[in-house]
RNA sequence: GGCAGGUUGCCCGAGCGGCCAAAGGGAGCGGUCUGUAAAACCGCCGGCUCAGCCUACGUUGGUUCGAAUCCAUCACCUGCCA
């Protein structure tokens, strides 16, 4: 890993800064040689989503730029609840945290280099939270906050002037979040964090407390939330979030979700999610402007988010399977590997004594309900291998099974599903 | 503690005894058009064995031939007074 002239001209760049402590400090920093950088994440769900990859890809940016980068899970931040504007938040137990840490770690485990010079390391702020007095919380901690700016935080003060106001639990988030600055600091010489912009309260308490407690000057870096053109919240699909998780979110429908992009949001999100350089952006926005038809962005996009998460094979799988069933084809034409493939990641049903296109509508997911099945086919909206079905009561009868295993239901222009007979599981 | 008002479908919000599965808006979904995009236009948007039936308007009970609509009860929320 070769050291770059200006990082941070180049997040700047990829609008990946919103906020910085000191941006001409941390430049020179930066500049004169490794750093060590950490970004926390809490274990409030059994996965991570594309939301915690944004940050999880800053570290590795910086990484590859030289530095060493730190990946905190909240084992302990995780049972106290990071306040939300909204609401508090239901305090998950501590097994469930405990599972949720060691998930949320495999996780983190493929998209940073453990070894060489820049090794980045994975640590749990249980192991020195978790042996913390509360009274060594309160003199050794506490003692260098002040109430008055705590309250004036964000998320804080949002809360603090709602009807239903914040627990003490939640207002001493920050506290917790500052203590992980400085142990980093002490154990691992830590002097960056980054995090998203919902941060900015929780980074800044922890260059403060480092600058009160060891009289060192260190820095915080935040990221802008991502939004959609139109002003909402990116990331967020029907279904919920986009999960790195392949149980939670396939690879397939996660490759789905980034060939979907509008080309309005496509530039930016090309610059957020991928490693791209300087000049493959300019040729793909140049692209998007000449022929944006082709969509090469957002190939490009989603290729390259679903190699990072779940493999550079696995992301072929799912590119080839995309392909094969929105290629436009007769399917019945694909070989019996090709649409195993295909079919492999598509969520499915399996035929039982309800042989009814409905019935496979229901048990496959495409539709809610019987009645929204049967409006789907009234509609003109359900395609059996690509062949419009008029009839609501039709049958899947033993022809449509393709190779004899397995028939592709759509419903709309591209939500699928694969249907196999019961006794159809592929010979390999 | 006293007085007044509120609780409607995913969200907001109308309804104030039958014509209410419930106006309108948003979100979502489908069709046409396209590029598995956006915009635009049209349509759908509780469930089912689907020209009919069932379940629904905070809870429980009541009045009535008939209740989201009236009465009582409990719960929660909002405003005014102490």
């Amino acid at each position: 890993m070769m050291s770059v002239p200006d990082l941070m001209g180049s997040l700047e760049d990829r609008g990946l800064v919103a906020q910085t402590t000191d941006p001409d400090a941390l430049r020179r920093d930066l500049a004169a040689g490794p750093m060590t950088l950490y970004c926390g994440f809490d274990p409030t769900a059994p996965s991570l989503h594309i939301g915690n990859l944004v940050q999880v890809l800053m570290l590795r940016r910086f990484q590859l730029a030289g530095h060493r980068p730190l990946g905190l899970v909240g084992g302990a931040t995780g049972l106290i609840g990071d306040p939300r504007p909204t609401a508090e938040r239901q305090l998950n137990s501590t097994d469930t945290v405990a599972a949720w840490v060691v998930r949320i770690r495999r996780q983190l485990e493929p998209l940073l280099d453990f070894e060489g010079s820049y090794a980045a390391r994975l640590v749990d702020n249980l192991e020195w939270l978790g042996e913390m007095s509360a009274l060594d919380l309160l003199r050794d901690i506490g003692k260098h906050f002040r109430v008055n700016r705590m309250i004036a935080k964000d998320a804080v003060s949002v809360r603090l002037s709602s009807e239903q106001g914040i627990s003490y639990t939640e207002f001493s988030y920050q506290i917790l979040q500052a203590t992980d600055f400085l142990e980093l600091y002490r154990r691992y010489g830590c002097r960056l964090q980054t995090g998203g912009s919902d941060q900015w309260g929780n980074l800044t308490s922890g260059t403060d407390l480092i600058h009160r407690v060891e009289q060192a000057t260190v820095h915080a870096v935040s990221t802008p939330l991502v939004t959609k053109a139109d002003g909402t919240k990116y990331g967020k699909t029907a279904s919920g979030a986009v999960w790195l998780d392949p149980d939670m979110t396939s690879p397939y429908a996660m490759y789905q979700f980034f060939l979907n992009t509008d080309d309005h949001d496509l530039s930016k999100l090309l610059r957020i999610f991928t490693f791209a350089t300087a000049d493959e952006l300019a040729a793909l926005d140049d692209e998007l402007a000449t022929a944006p038809q082709r969509r090469s962005g957002q190939h490009r996009l989603a290729t390259d988010v679903t190699a990072l998460v779940h493999g550079e094979s696995a992301a072929a799988v799912v590119k080839a399977a995309s392909s094969a069933l929105f290629g436009g084809g007769d399917l019945r034409t694909l070989d019996a590997k090709t649409l195993r493939d295909a079919t492999a990641e598509l969520p499915g049903a399996t035929l039982g004594s309800d042989t009814t296109v409905i019935g496979a509508l229901v048990e496959s997911g495409l539709a809610p309900s019987r009645t929204a099945a049967r409006r789907f086919v009234v509609d003109g909206a359900v395609h059996l291998n690509n062949v419009k079905v008029s009839d609501v009561a039709a049958e899947l009868g033993p022809e449509v099974f393709l190779h004899g295993r397995v028939a592709v239901l759509r419903r709309g222009r591209r939500q699928l599903a694969a249907v196999r007979t019961a006794d159809g599981a592929w010979s390999t």
